[in-house]
DNA sequence: TCTGGGGTCCTAGGACCC
DNA sequence: TCTGGGGTCCTAGGACCC
């Protein structure tokens, strides 16, 4: 049987959130910042309204927040993260399968039944997830993924959608792909946007529309998928688990230009640190690494550079001190005494189960200990949820630490932050 | 008048997503 | 002076092989 694709999509995810716990910002222009409160990552209704731009450094904008009295958070991903969790626990229950496919976004798939109400099916879930965790989502339903993505798209616009579309019927299909841009296709980003705009292919008709032959010389096998798509023909399955992951990142800017190679080391064996913790949580170990470092890459006055190294264990491993020890060997070598740093990273890279890593037959290394050791710690830093084992090479004061000035508290998941009423 | 042909693997870079 | 972080996939080109 064919079956419908439905996208639940959080509205202005990061700001929403914090208007839960701060009720005086409804109907009010608010924002929320990136890491360093570099840049806007998020914006309610209202600072969109402002011109406020997705990603735009917050120095750019400073006059408008200023003028408008724009609440500004910075990220509070503690608090995202357990809110996100919530709304994905409800939608679940709305049906047999579900992709969370962000941290405000999930597909579920239903099979196409005639006699069902989809509209009220999508108001169903609008009201469950708003009453429940005080969010509001957006809800498009279709035969594919990119035309639940446009669906959704269309509903979170348009006032008369009332939060939901249903783009089943072939008339309302044609009706939303002559009226939205390519730019706002899934899958089309702004290089293709542009030479499709250059071809005379402006709306998500024009490109259903498209020669097949052209789309596949000029945009490869995903253009040619996006066409399928939005003619119907559903390319792209639900996934309902995640594929394993092919690498682990971690990686911050600094909280001010790193000089001294101490703090550069202090940082980047915190990432490493974390990173092993993140490899452990889901179960893997890794054979590779890289690590990088940069400078300021947009300044112009002072010398750029970027460098990293890639290091390969004798066998795969998720042992901390490992990654910490090579992560500082790497550091020493890419670390230039006259270039102020902006920010370094960790990547664990070809990654497998844990439990199929190779032992070597002369390991310096006593893995069953390391195993043990690390589970303690892990499960430590978890309980206690402060964290507060860390390895002496991340330093105590860490000074590099990126800034926070803005953050609300974390209402869900601290008792000593918790939501205070008067 | 004209360089052989075809396969695989790896890597860097580009484009996209949230 | 001030510009986030973490991913995926595809493609083109080079190296190498027979």
């Amino acid at each position: 049987m064919k079956s419908l694709f439905v996208l639940i999509d959080c509205n202005n995810f990061y700001v929403s959130c914090e208007r839960v716990f701060n009720p005086r910002l409804e109907n009010k222009p608010a924002v929320v910042l990136s890491n360093n409160d570099g840049c806007v990552v998020a914006r309610s209704n209202e600072a969109k309204a402002l011109g406020i731009g997705m990603g735009v450094p917050v120095f750019q904008v400073e006059e408008t927040l200023r003028k408008h009295h724009v609440a500004i958070y910075s990220s509070n991903y503690t608090l995202y993260a357990d809110m996100s969790a919530r709304v994905m626990r409800i939608l679940a229950e709305f049906a047999p399968e579900m992709e969370v496919y962000s941290i405000d976004e999930a597909f579920l798939s239903l099979p196409a039944l005639p006699e069902r109400d989809l509209v009220d099916y999508g108001q169903q879930i609008r009201q469950q997830v708003k009453q429940w965790t005080g969010l509001p989502v957006s809800v498009g339903i279709a035969s594919t993924k990119t035309l639940a993505k446009m669906a959704n798209h269309i509903a979170k616009k348009s006032p008369k959608t009332h939060g939901v579309l249903d783009l089943t019927s072939s008339a309302y299909q044609q009706k939303a792909l002559s009226i939205t841009e390519v730019s706002k296709i899934w899958g089309v980003g702004s290089k293709t946007a542009r030479k499709l705009n250059r071809a005379g292919i402006d709306t998500a008709l024009d490109l259903r529309e498209a020669n097949e032959q052209w789309i596949r010389q000029k945009f490869g096998v995903n253009g040619v998928r996006t066409v399928y798509e939005l003619r119907g023909e559903s390319c792209y399955a639900l996934e309902e688990s995640p594929p394993a992951k092919k690498g682990i990142t971690v990686s911050r800017s600094f909280g001010h230009r790193v000089q001294s190679l101490k703090e550069l080391q202090e940082a980047t064996a915190a990432y490493a640190a974390r990173a092993g913790e993140k490899l452990r949580s889901q179960g893997l170990s890794a054979a590779g690494m890289t690590v990088f470092v940069m400078t300021n890459l947009f300044s112009e006055r002072e010398p750029r550079y970027y460098n990293a190294r890639s290091i390969q264990f004798p066998t795969a491993t998720n042992d901390t001190p490992e990654f910490i020890r090579s992560a500082l060997q790497a550091i020493e070598l890419l670390y230039r005494p006259d270039c102020r740093f902006k920010k370094s990273g960790v990547m664990l890279t070809d990654l497998i189960p844990a439990e199929k890593a190779q032992r070597t037959f002369f390991d310096p290394i006593n893995r069953e200990k390391s195993q043990r050791l690390m589970k303690t710690l892990d499960s430590l830093n978890l309980r206690l949820s402060l964290n507060p084992l860390r390895w002496a090479a991340e330093g105590i004061d860490q000074p590099w630490r990126a800034k926070f000035n803005q953050r609300s508290l974390r209402y869900t998941t601290r008792w000593d932050e918790l939501l205070e009423v008067s």
